[in-house]
DNA sequence: TATACGATCACCT
DNA sequence: GGTGATCGTATAC
């Protein structure tokens, strides 16, 4: 079932740990990619430093405070494309960046930057609807366990971020279940 | 117009 | 453990 709007609608914090498990999928001509998500970073809010939108609205976080479900996509490091789905209500900056899938071969991507290599995920992508895009979107599945065990860690290369440095706002899908 | 650096990865020692 | 690649963006001048 592809995951609506009103999912995406909800607190980041929510969104980030319940599209764990759920499956990224990307439609290339007859060719269709899919991960499953192990591995998920919240950002919330301008409050958060470690957000790109902390600094204010600009062209780059534009889709951030747009409406829920529409996918964020930016270059790092000149070299790797990071894929983020924005979350919660126009107007309020927020997102989740995919850190980590699963592939049909069962081989385990962890990475944002290799996420979006395996998924040839680019910037064309920037500012897709996910609820209506026939490229990439988002299923929910039937596999789902509630006992899933999920893994709270620090963020990522966020230095710089004061007190939201310290915030345990990565989620990962226990690697032993 | 110029400069510094980042939500990273791969490869080296 | 350390470093180089490589470029869009924000900020400074």
């Amino acid at each position: 079932m592809i995951l609506a709007r009103s999912f995406f609608e909800q607190k980041t914090l929510k969104v980030a740990q319940d599209l764990l498990g759920c499956f990224l999928i990307r439609q290339i001509g007859q060719k269709k990619i899919s991960g499953r998500i192990v591995e998920t970073e919240a950002y919330c809010g301008s409050k958060d430093l470690a957000n790109h939108a902390s600094k204010g609205r600009t062209n780059r976080t534009e889709a951030m405070f747009g409406p829920p479900g529409h996918a964020y996509v930016y270059l790092i490091y000149g070299m790797h494309y990071c894929f983020n789905i924005v979350t919660e209500k126009s107007g309020y900056p927020a997102a989740v960046l995919i850190r980590g899938v699963e592939l049909d071969d069962r081989q385990t991507i962890i990475g944002p930057g290799k996420v979006c290599r395996a998924l040839k995920i680019d910037k064309s992508l920037h500012g897709v609807d996910l609820v209506k895009s026939q490229k990439i979107w988002v299923e929910d599945n039937n596999q789902r366990l509630k006992d899933w065990k999920i893994v709270k860690l620090p963020r990522v290369s966020i230095d710089y971020a004061g007190e939201y440095k310290y915030k345990r706002w990565r989620f990962r899908i226990n690697p032993n279940q």
